[in-house]
DNA sequence: TTTATATGTGTAACCGGTTCCACATTAAGG
DNA sequence: CCTTAATGTGGAACCGGTTACACATATAAA
């Protein structure tokens, strides 16, 4: 590889001659700008990001922390983050978390040892020192963090349309799948359904669970008509496990929507090509990886800021795993 | 953030006798070792990957570059690749190259300036200078490349066996989509079903398709049963594609597999879950990552390499799309 | 014509590590 | 006790860029 040594005695001028022309900072005669033009054309020379890092005290990369993108919405997101941030010329060192704080740790670690100019997170943990102490920006993505730059999608909000939609589609006892305990919109989402069904009186049980893994959902799907035979409507943690219930009441004989609806969360591509299709709370996930990426880099560029929290709205996204109501008027 | 100096001057040693304990080399006195390492505890400090990669000239980062993440099947690849890495502390810088010369070009020369010890490409030209020039260590992934290293699937094989395996289940009159003219794997496995079709004097049709995007997989699907209404086999160029078809032909009122047989390519999550579920001739996605990432720790470390070209057996993965056979014997 | 300012370029320090080499001290061998 | 090898440590060069500063020349203003 040829160093800015190289295209120097190339073109017969000095390294700092050539940092002003790469930079475009500084005055240059136009001659002197064409010879190191040129060499730099003949050597096919290209600056060392890991030198200028070093001075600069910043790349041009930035982490991306995930829990594991082989759940399909998480693929979303990070397709939303790298496309907002190509554009921008910064680059992605990605990681999995697993939704486990010791590789969390690691991957942030690696991250500053690396000089990343800024961080997107989807963490649990946005409150701990990891975080706190960190003298670069972060946004969290997909998960609140009070006070803190953030890019998530309302899910009491979703939780509440759920509940709402699933009542007024005539369901009377309702389960509720509470995800995860330490994954928070888990819990929001859970937290908005099950404010709406106490506030109208609505019967309603939960089974808990603690991942999101397919193998496991479906255990859980069985679990859930096996203790609550009478359920007839379900709200789901999200897509995945709505879609492991629904083969579950499907095998079990169970006409959906007429004997049992069922709602999920995400709107991942699959909930479409289910048969029935999935009714589903969609998250605009492509579009939260954008903002994300958006919101970090005026963060790092340092500007002035006004919504630092973005809240992305959610929608209801009706499809045949839910009865359809009457059109009224 | 703490460096070398500041843990130098707290222990009250040289740089030298600092760097001499962090990476176990060269003598260093046990007294000395402690008190060292009693100021890395203090001051926290974790050495700056990027100086150390100035040095080196090489980093612990290695690149990896797929088509699109959010296609389902490379986020299995990834997640190998990246587990397989972090084990052996390395990191990913990831780019999606959406099969554009363009991007795919700025993401290996975004991995070269950032010293990348080695880079994970799928691509559709290996045999171009882009790779050619390199040097560091490429494993190319899910595409073949004569003679480099690489780990991929057989395609070909595949191809045979679906068109085989439909034969065997009664189809006559077959129709295969050929995946994208540029994209390898998608070549090979039509290749393989064509040529099996070919040998038993068996009719086929073949419907050109230019992306794996399952919009306008909608699309080709309804073009294919317009343009054959007779078909009753398809041979898809993956599964995102055969569960278009699949939701055509139940909205054309088809029964399948009794009317039409379908056999997708690759076994993402989704094939299991649809109804009827897809038979599929399944890659190991994930194992695929791990033993190119595997591959690639090898090459980087310069061992002696038996295989540099690993193909991955590819497997007849029976769901209700087809037809059952009978047992015999 | 003289002075202030703008333009153009090179030298060298610096970023934070690693490693070569010189030098000192200690232990082992004859 | 002297010589040689092993052990222990620090100084300084180096990796490939960026930038502060000094210096030279050209141009504009007085």
């Amino acid at each position: 590889m040829a160093t800015i040594k190289d295209v120097a005695k190339h073109a017969g001028v000095s390294v700092a001659t050539v940092s002003r022309v790469l930079n475009e900072i500084g005055y240059v005669h136009e001659d002197t700008r064409k010879k190191v033009e040129a060499a730099i054309g003949e050597l096919q020379y290209t600056p060392n990001e890991v030198a200028r890092s070093l001075y600069k005290r910043k790349s041009r990369l930035i982490g991306l922390l995930l829990p594991d993108i082989t759940n399909p919405f998480f693929p979303e997101l990070a397709r939303g983050v790298e496309d907002e941030m190509h554009e921008n010329d910064f680059r992605i060192i990605i990681g999995n978390s697993d939704e486990n704080i010791k590789k969390e740790k690691e991957y942030i670690q690696t991250f500053v040892q690396n000089n990343v100019v800024g961080a997107i997170a989807s963490t649990n943990h946005p409150d701990t020192d990891t975080y706190r102490k960190l003298n670069i920006p972060v946004v969290f993505l997909d998960r609140t963090a009070d006070n803190r730059p953030s890019v998530y999608s309302d899910g009491r909000e979703g939780g509440r349309i759920a509940a709402h939609e699933m009542v007024a589609r005539g369901s009377r006892e309702i389960t509720i799948i509470q995800g995860p305990k330490h994954v928070r919109p888990a819990q929001d989402r859970y937290q908005g359904a099950a404010d709406i069904l106490s506030d109208q009186g609505i019967l309603f049980n939960v089974v808990q669970t603690s991942s999101y893994s397919f193998t496991e959902a479906g255990t859980w799907a069985k679990e859930l008509f096996e203790q609550y035979p009478n359920t007839d409507g379900v709200i789901a943690s999200n897509d995945i496990v709505a879609t492991a219930v629904l083969h579950e009441a499907l095998r079990l004989g169970k006409k959906v929507p007429d004997d049992v609806q069922i709602i999920g969360f995400d709107d991942i591509l699959l909930s479409s090509l289910l048969t029935p299709s999935l009714t589903t709370i969609r998250q605009p996930a492509y579009d939260m990886g954008r903002a994300a990426a958006s919101l970090l880099i005026q963060l790092i560029e340092n500007q002035n800021i006004d919504h630092k929290t973005i809240q992305m709205p959610v929608t209801f996204t009706e499809r045949d795993t839910t009865r359809k109501v009457e059109q009224h008027g």
